[in-house]
DNA sequence: TTTTGAGTTGTTCGA
DNA sequence: GTCGAACAACTCAAA
């Protein structure tokens, strides 16, 4: 009798699974989920995130139950539940789609170790980016890229692996292998904090990307950055968690001009990916040794605060950041002008709206999150001038929400200001603030800086 | 993947 | 009908 695990992280899916492929091999085989402490209490915990996890892992499991097999469910450290749990079922080895973030190398590593002292074999797998390429994707130098578009290049020139179907049967776990049930958020400790999230799970990431396919992705080259978000596809927390494969997104995204565009930013999250993977260290520092302890960052914790929020004064700032305590997701085209207002109008450590977004970002990717706040904070890889990542929040507006139809969908004291004076409410005078029910300053807040002058500001504290 | 300011040209409107 | 001020629309270079 052969017996395999399957270890499950950031792959909670039956469709496309090359771990699951291999592991089904064995005569039985452990699904297994393990809740870690380290990340349920750890700089990176989340509420939002971790329900939306509960409802993948519930959806999983009615998933393999109706293939004849189970999800089980442990907590505490992997490296000591996943050897126990091999011990207990006598299984020889463990299956694992691979990740490459810092923390999840050392978590591997230890894992690996502990189950090599048992002689079980740790097997890592494909699955977890388009490209699951942390060695293969070189420059001409053979070094790793730091720019995006020769990395973008390069990526698409590269062979895929053949996607899988989902499986009919799966073998069983047998008759008495031990494991919990999936946990409830309060027991875990943490809090929903938002109040309008996406449902999780396999079944809701592939009717999410249908629909996009069926539609929107055909506008997406032209519109991806109206900040309604009509014509962009809301995949990123399934794409997180693996409820949806990107190898098969890539597969069933054809070959139009949407398709294009949107493949591009598929890239950026293997990008991402491979910059982390390459600079751990991007983690905590700066990638511009220029930048790092060289830039002086505010403490002004009252302006942070106004920040996340949503109560700056600035309409395009505010919708923002009220969506993301509303549903865990944001814009990528908000996530900007939020960056941008929070690094330079506001000259606050990235790392704080980093930890921030990490907080309540469904979606929340160590490393495609941090890739973005040191991109918007001009101190990343993929260079360009801080001047050029400086955005003035009310031109943004105008051309981004021209209507204005996503600001009054988040700021609802600004519904009946007129579109004129939507992305600057405070130059309207005193009569027609009364007439709009919106004055500034007692419905609405003043604006927390001047834009104009933060910007020179930002300018000063980058010229070095 | 941006913003701002200067310079130019064209339009409107009242004297 | 003419003139000039005021302003809008546009291009371009620099930060």
């Amino acid at each position: 009798m052969t017996t395999s695990i399957l270890w499950l992280r950031r792959d909670l899916r039956v469709h496309d699974h090359p771990a699951l492929q291999a592991a089904r091999g064995a005569e039985r085989m452990i699904p297994v989920f393990c809740f870690d402490d380290a990340l349920l209490g750890g700089r990176h915990a989340s509420g939002p995130r971790t329900q939306f996890l509960l409802e993948c892992l519930a959806e999983l499991d009615t998933a393999l139950r109706d293939r004849g097999s189970r999800l089980f469910v442990r907590r505490g450290s992997p490296s000591r539940e996943i050897a126990r749990l091999a011990r207990e079922t006598g299984a020889e080895a463990v299956h694992v789609s691979a990740d490459v973030s810092p923390f999840a190398r050392r978590r591997d590593a230890a894992v690996r170790r502990a189950l090599r002292e048992d002689g079980v074999e740790f097997v890592s797998h494909p699955g977890m980016f388009a490209l699951d390429a942390l060695e293969p994707v070189r420059t001409g130098q053979g070094n790793p890229y730091t720019v995006f578009t020769p990395f973008y290049k390069s990526w698409l020139r590269q062979p895929r692996r053949p996607t899988i179907g989902a499986p009919r049967a799966l073998p069983s776990t047998g008759r008495n292998a031990p494991g919990g049930l999936v946990p409830t958020l309060e027991s875990l400790g943490l809090q929903q904090e938002v109040s309008d999230p996406a449902p999780g799970g396999e079944p809701a990431a592939r009717s999410v990307l249908t629909r996009f396919l069926g539609g929107p992705v055909d506008d997406y080259a032209d519109e991806h950055d109206t900040l309604t978000g009509r014509s962009v596809s809301r995949l990123s927390p399934y794409l997180h968690l693996g409820c949806i494969s990107p190898r098969e997104i890539e597969e069933r995204l054809g070959e139009s001009k949407g398709a294009e565009a949107f493949r591009r930013q598929v890239c950026w999250r293997d990008f991402y990916a491979h910059v982390l993977g390459h600079h751990p260290q991007n983690a905590r520092h700066e990638f511009q040794e220029r930048y790092r302890g060289t830039l002086t960052w505010s403490r002004a914790e009252k302006s942070f605060e106004a920040w996340c929020e949503g109560r700056t004064g600035f309409p395009a700032v505010d919708a923002g950041m009220r969506q993301l305590r509303r549903e865990g997701w944001l814009h990528n085209r908000a996530r900007l002008i939020v960056g941008s207002f929070l690094t330079k109008d506001l000259g606050i450590d990235w790392r704080w709206g980093e930890r921030y977004f990490m907080r309540m970002l469904i979606d929340g990717d160590e490393a495609s999150n941090n890739g973005n706040w040191q991109w918007i904070a001009s101190v990343g890889v993929d260079p360009a001038p801080a001047f050029q990542r400086i955005f003035n929040p009310a031109r943004q507006l105008e051309r981004f929400d021209p209507d204005g139809v996503y600001v009054r969908e988040y700021v609802p004291e600004l519904r009946e200001v007129p579109d004129e004076y939507l992305a600057e409410p405070w130059t309207m005078d005193e009569e027609l603030q009364s007439r709009c029910g919106c004055r500034i300053g007692d419905d609405y807040p003043e604006p927390i800086v001047d834009h104009a002058e933060a910007r020179r500001a930002a300018l000063d504290r980058y010229r070095i």
